[in-house]
RNA sequence: GGUGGAGUGGCCGAGAGGCGAGGCAACGGCCUGCAAAGCCGUGUACACGGGUUCGAAUCCCGUCUCCACCUCCA
């Protein structure tokens, strides 16, 4: 897939294409495939160039602290590594390599230093995005040395101050749909499954990708994906616009499953409006998952199970993980029914029915990535325990003794705290209120 | 101008000729000392106008509105 230009901090829009693709490989891995997944990242480009030299920072420096930036939200999100994210610069011999094949077979010319691909050399143009080539609006003015005004560029030649790399056509630097052909093929071969990315990369990037290596004879990527957007107030999410929110700024007010949640309920293809309101629900909704294992989880272990029928069928249908969720509150509230008739095998059957779908999804409340317990938190959670402990008894003492007022001024100490008390079956019990 | 997508109940969000996905909210009930959680029940929604059909949100014709791409973008 292709991966972000790393020229700014990521916004929940970015981290949403990570999130289906993620999705998609847990999906195919867990259908028993093996999977190589690659997420490219393009670390030299005009805007890289732009905004580092307007900070006064290398514009490697920039590229990295940018690339670390959008590493840690996608981490930060659940997202599996990919099996590696290959970064342009490391990839300009593959590059040379595809462009000699591309000018010895007369489908790219050199011109003035810069290396254009011809696009009326390739009968095929335009197949992939529906564009017919007459059609097309000519916003790049005829460079220079252009032959024809739709050809694209695969190498920019040197300018004064900018990194280049040397070629056999001069001193210069990649074009961004050059990278992408030479860094898929270098890890796949010349033929490969599933190439994913934005709808706004169908038209050029990957109408591009696709030309310049079926031109080169590589039968290239069997399938194209494409995912939509997040907007806001009706508007693509983007830096220029100014409607972007940023992944650090989300986890101040929501936990990190919830935001994933959100962002992977809707299907893949369909737009996310993005509403405050919206992504509350989401939140609301994880945790009636997320409580319904914590109840399961006091009756016994919670195995991680097999996934239904529906909820593969689901998935196996263009990943329609709206159908899958609905699957999965299904199975919830049959599970909740179970724990109220007290039927526990019942219960702790569908509890593990349920982790093997939130697994899937990367929402598993008990798994060691999203559970709070555990980890340095251990022994604060232990200390606060014995203190809330003191409070609950005095509770217990007082509601035994039906002093009700007592019991709920205890239980009131706790809520100005932030802890939540609820009674169960098996004693109240606490947790810590979301923040 | 070209290309692609969308308009569904208070909200989010599926579906795609007949049986009202799922979630959130609301209301009523059960449970609870009270709550919380949970469970049960309550909704006749599919942009608009025509048409086809025994039957249409789903098909056909027309109209309106919105978004995206065609320039860097997940």
């Amino acid at each position: 897939m292709c991966g972000a230009t790393v020229q700014g901090v990521p916004h929940i829009g970015h981290v949403r294409g990570a999130l289906n693709y993620d999705i998609l490989r847990r999906w195919l891995v867990h259908s028993g495939l093996d999977v190589r997944l690659v997420r490219n990242v393009t670390d030299i480009d005009d805007k890289i160039l732009a905004k580092a030299e307007a900070a006064g920072r290398p514009w490697w420096e920039w590229a990295a602290t940018h690339e670390r930036a959008f590493e840690s939200a996608y981490d930060s999100l659940g997202c599996l590594p990919p099996s590696i994210s290959p970064r342009a610069t490391g990839h300009v011999t593959q590059m040379i390599e595809l462009m000699r094949r591309l000018i010895d077979s007369g489908h790219a010319y050199a011109s003035e230093g810069d290396v254009y691909f011809s696009v009326k050399s390739f009968d095929g143009y335009g197949e992939l995005s529906g564009q017919k080539l007459d059609e097309v609006q000519q916003g790049e003015s005829l460079g220079e040395g252009k032959h024809d005004p739709r050809d694209f560029t695969l190498w920019k030649r040197a300018k004064p101050g900018e990194p280049s790399w040397p070629t056999p056509w001069g001193e210069g630097r990649p074009g961004w749909h050059l990278e992408c052909s030479a860094m898929a093929t270098s890890y796949f071969g010349p033929e490969f499954d599933i190439h994913g990315g934005g709808v706004d990369l169908v038209f050029p990037h990957h109408e591009n990708e696709r030309a310049q290596s079926n031109a080169a004879g590589d039968p290239f990527a069997r399938f194209w994906l494409h995912n939509a957007w997040v907007t806001m107030s009706g508007e693509k999410m983007s830096k220029s616009l100014g409607n972007t929110v940023s992944i650090p700024e989300m986890l101040l007010n929501y936990r990190a499953p919830e935001l994933r949640y959100y962002l992977i309920q809707p299907h893949y293809r369909s737009t996310i409006e993005y509403s405050d309101g919206a992504l509350s629900e989401a939140a609301v909704g994880y945790q009636r998952v997320e409580q319904f294992l914590r109840r399961a989880g006091q009756s016994g272990a919670v195995e991680i199970g097999t996934v239904p029928g529906e909820f593969a069928a689901a998935l196996d249908d263009d990943l329609a993980t709206p159908q899958a969720f609905a699957v999965l509150h299904n199975t919830v509230r049959e599970g909740n029914t179970a724990l109220d008739a007290a039927d526990t095998p019942k219960a702790l059957e569908l509890a593990a029915t349920v982790r093997a779908m939130v697994d899937v999804l990367g929402l598993d409340p008990l798994s060691a990535h999203w559970s709070d317990a555990g980890g340095s938190e251990a022994p604060v959670r232990q200390a606060l325990d014995g203190l809330v402990k003191g409070l609950l008894t005095e509770r217990q003492q007082a509601r035994a003794a039906k002093d009700f007022a007592r019991a709920d001024a205890a239980r009131d100490r706790l809520t100005e705290a932030g802890i939540v008390v609820e009674d169960t079956p098996n004693g109240p019990q606490w947790t810590v209120r979301d923040v």
